[in-house]
DNA sequence: AATGAATGAGTTTTCATTCAT
DNA sequence: TATGAATGAAAACTCATTCAT
């Protein structure tokens, strides 16, 4: 039956209300009340489907991590210059992120914040910026990225990448300025030149 | 009385006491109850020092601000290339994170979070970004800084800081270490060559 | 199907891990949920056979009370001394406690507990104690129990028969052990003693 | 200033509110909001005073206990026949008993309980009947009471004690009964008779 | 200025019970 | 008969804030 009405059972009805209000007024600003009222189920049933606040926070942070996940994995990177792979990649991600404004701002709120567990944070982080990993590896071995400390340029795209879409979400509408978009690539890459 | 104990009053074991629990466990995850704990008051002192819990928060916030950009101010930069003046500039704010812990993730967990009313954080960016602008511009003008659109560039500058910090706080064996200094400032700076 | 399989039927599936739930964790202590979770139905089953909670712990109370009448009813007493009468009896009680002691110890809960109205208990004991009280009147009148107040020794049958069970369901080693067998019948009925 | 109104401060407001209802309604059957209502005080005052509504009924059974044990602690003794010693102790005990019968209720129900901590319970059964013990250690050695094993019949008083009670609480017009009171008194000492 | 007992609205969570399947 | 998702009232407990001392 309910099967009729798209998809939104009352599970993923408490995922999307929880997302708007967790990013508007922060986890602990949230009441579970506020969260079931939003997403028009009875208190009792947020908990059916989350053992605890924390339990619903976690779990829209792996439900979000994975969609970004999957929506990068999905992409067929041609072979060649690796600029140009990665500028596929980087405007991907920027594409995602301003498709997806809530899920991008619930990440950066959240993806460095003491509310996750650092065990979760730091897989999230694994999971994303391994194949970063490779591709700075690649780079350095074919001469077209700096040899700097790992670790440092690994958290430096991380940063990149926060700040960009900051910057997008913050201005909807240059969100497809290419002189802006194409800017932002240009930062993001030109830092890592030998 | 207390005049004479260098200034650690009870406003100031609070304010200390408030950073270090804040940072702990975010601003609605601290009462107030811990932290006149913590700061060895009672809690109605802190309720005679600061009128709210915001308000405390607030003050804090800045605090901080004011600290770091009275550490930067005091910079004696010297005549001549930018990049030099540049380099002078990321590491005296490199230091001061690495000086100040605490204080630096405070900032990293509230400059960009909802607690802090909007327009405390933009004032705060302002006049610590406002002064990067100017470098920026010049640079652009001498033809050693990419002619990018100057709000993103500022947005990518405050993104590279954070996460050069967040870098160095996380691994504070490698805080002197000039091989990850030394890269740090090159990502920051090469981001932003034409 | 199931009447098949020797009556542990879902009904009684659900008495069985009430009276252990109940025990352990008191009454309201115990969520339907984790009574359904424990007999192995789901939680709607249970109140298909109980109209409510309270009206479980009724017909708990009164299964195992009819199954301690009956298996006490069921006795054949020989003629003759009132003292070997007695003593049958006793150990007849003392030993359906101890090869039932989830019964017993339920028995001892809430025989005497608030959760169980007023008139159910008194009911339970009137058709435990009411056999009693006919032994007594006889025991007086051939001058082997002492000519104290009714209502005062059936009071102190009562509470002599729970300490006993009471002693030997914390020590079930000693439940075959003739000496404290005997000595718990001494006390019994030496106290009656005229 | 609390002084004047003869020691009832909200503490102990609190203490005999909850007193009365768990002695009413039980453990659980019994609100922290009811206790606070009937003690004329706010919710947060409870829980100001006692961290749990745990530690208030462990805190009020402790007190309990101890008010008894000093009642019967303060007894004088005399010299001489043991039996007569056992008498002023038992009509002691009871006269306690119908003198505070919220308080010897609330031992009917939660020294046998599961709400209670068990080592609270084994704890307060010491203090109580290790004298009782040394009675009984007594009264072997001078021949006057049976040689039975004494944790059975440490159980037995314990029993003995708790339905003699039971029965003067339930008719409260026999408490000054001298033929009952007498009676009580020969149930309990004769059944430890040699 | 400093204290800490007191407040009561608000929070997360539990749970007996219902009902469509 | 059996199921288990859904309900919402009620529970224990928290906490920013006040105020008499």
């Amino acid at each position: 039956m309910n099967k009729i009405n798209g998809g939104a059972d009352k599970r993923s009805q408490i995922l999307n209300a929880a997302l708007k209000l967790f990013n508007s007024q922060g986890f602990h600003g949230t009441s579970t009340a506020s969260i079931a009222k939003a997403a028009g189920v009875a208190t009792g049933t947020l908990f059916h489907h989350f053992a605890t606040k924390e339990a619903l926070l976690e779990t829209l942070f792996l439900t979000v991590k994975t969609e970004f996940a999957d929506a990068l994995g999905a992409l067929k990177l041609p072979d060649g210059e690796l600029q140009r792979q990665a500028k596929i990649l980087w405007f991907a991600a920027l594409d995602w992120a301003i498709a997806n404004p809530d899920k991008q701002q619930f990440f950066q709120q959240f993806s460095l914040s003491v509310e996750i567990p650092l065990t979760l944070r730091e897989e999230a982080m694994q999971g994303i910026l391994g194949f970063i990993g490779t591709m700075i590896n690649q780079g350095q071995q074919q001469g077209v990225i700096a040899r700097l400390p790992l670790p440092l340029m690994l958290e430096n795209c991380h940063g990149q990448y926060l700040s960009a879409t900051r910057f997008f979400l913050d201005r909807p509408e240059l969100a497809s300025d290419s002189t802006h978009r194409e800017a932002s690539f240009q930062l993001f890459w030109t830092a890592m030149r030998p």
